[in-house]
Order: C-alpha cells, then structure tokens, then sequence
DNA sequence: ACTAAATTAGTAATCATTACTAAATTTATT
DNA sequence: AATAAATTTAGTAATGATTACTAATTTAGT
C-alpha cells in the first residue's frame, strides 16, 4: 500500500468523528480539505482501510455502509428512531464470552448490537 | 394488512430455510411455487412482515439485507471466509446482559454478530 | 532521473431496493 | 351475493449506493 496524501485525509477524517459516517459523509467532510477528491477515491480508501485493520465496517441493518476508525472491540447502538449509530457503553454489563467452537463454526471476535432508542431520541438529552 | 397468497409463500419460504436469504434468495424459492411472483411483491412482503413482527433483519456488514422468521433472541456468525450468514449457538458462553441505560441511551433488545469461520470453511464439517 | 506499480479524478456501469400504475383481489357493508 | 373502498399484485421504471473503467498523475525502488 503505498502512500497517498487523499487516504491520509480519508483517515484523518474518519478518526476524527464518533458518529459513524457512510462513505458520502467522510467523502463531504473530506471535500472540505481536498475540495477536489472524488467520491470514487473515498470508496476505495475506506475499503483499503477496512482490509488492513485500520478502521470497521459496523454491523447494522440499514442501508448504507457505516465506518468506524476505531478497531477495538466495543459495541454499538442503533436508534429504532433516528437511525443513529452510536457508540454504546456496555463496559458496565456482565458480558462473558469466551470465543470457543460451536457446531463446527469457529469465532474470532464479536460485536454487540443494541436496538433501542439513541439519547437525543430518549429524550435524556436535549439537542 | 389484508392476508395475501403471495405474503403467505414468502413466510413458508423464509420460515422454511435457515440460511438467512436475501430477498433475491426468497424471490427465487417463491418462484418455484408461485412462478410468476413478482421480486417487488417479494421486497414489499418481506418488509411488511419485518414491520409486522414476524420476521427480522439479520445485523450483518454485508451489501445485502439478509431475512430471518426466527424473531427469538439469537446470534448470528457471518463466516469471514465464504459471507454465510448461519445462526451460532452461544447458549453456553456466559452472557448476561442487562438493557440498563448508558449514556442517555435506552436500549430494548440486542444481537451478538460473531465474526470467523463457518463449519464448512474451518473444515470442521465436511461437504 | 527512469521505470514500474499504485493511485487519482471523473465518468459510466452495476446492482439492490423502492416507487409507480393499472388491474386484480380482499374486506366490509348492504 | 352485489357493491364499493381499500389493499395487493405484476410489471416496469426510477433511485441511489457502490464498483468498474480509463487516461493522467504520483509514488517507490533502482
């Protein structure tokens, strides 16, 4: 993987956000340092990204892809609402989970997926 | 909802299979009984018994929506080798979960995606 | 500097999903 | 069981996210 001064500003952009944006969002946020960087470049460098470790695809059941810069293992929130993704705190919850076989599969990792409502939809937080 | 042959076939077949089809995989097996359904009557009933409560979206980070009748609370494996997507028995793993609030969140429900290799591709089982 | 490989911007193509429409079916009401 | 309103359908067109393609530019290694 050589170096590119877009995949830098690709990465910089997706590290600098909790919000877990699509490709056209890192691809908006980009255009403002590189007005210039096209939507195909984003694409491929959030997919570079993905394949060597350096960022996520979060598991969600909506449409558009949704990246993540931070590979550590966490969960997250889906709003039944909104449709927010956002990162959820479970550190608090008694979650055990040894990565043993079952019925032949073999896991590696896992990711928890919350459904429920986001703060600002809950009401619990204004704005 | 007014009851319909067609909704009927979709949910025999999607109650049928537990390789969590896409709705392309539905429209195909639903042709095999009702040949000449058509893919939109497919997509409009799969939707419509996601929204009824008889049949779930599967989490996964694939470009697909993937569709399950299961609607009980279970965990999926999407095989990083192959992109199955096949149902994981963590009953064993010790999970203990608690929807409590965090952050201002309200979570209602939630679902383990597990990452790794399905039985097929760890060789685990044949065929 | 020179060459080969990788990357880019821009555009076109692909493909899953949704929207639209007139005809058919279902439901509720006489 | 005839009628009218609402729902559903098949078929097709449109949408929209993502990928593929291409000639030009940039990077990496001699």
């Amino acid at each position: 993987m050589n170096k590119s001064v877009q995949r830098d500003i690709v990465y910089d952009v997706l590290k600098s956000t909790k919000e877990h944006p699509t490709a056209d969002t890192v691809y908006e946020m980009a255009r403002e340092i590189a007005p210039n960087i096209s939507k195909g470049t984003v694409y491929r460098n959030l997919n570079q990204l993905v394949d060597n470790g350096m960022a996520i695809k979060v598991p969600a059941i909506f449409e558009k892809d949704r990246f993540d810069a931070d590979t550590s293992r966490h969960s997250h929130l889906i709003c039944e609402k909104c449709g927010a993704v956002i990162d959820f705190d479970d550190s608090k919850y008694k979650i055990n989970i040894k990565l043993n076989e079952s019925n032949g599969a073999v896991p590696k990792s896992f990711s928890l997926v919350y459904y429920g409502l986001c703060p600002k939809c809950s009401g619990r937080v204004d704005k």
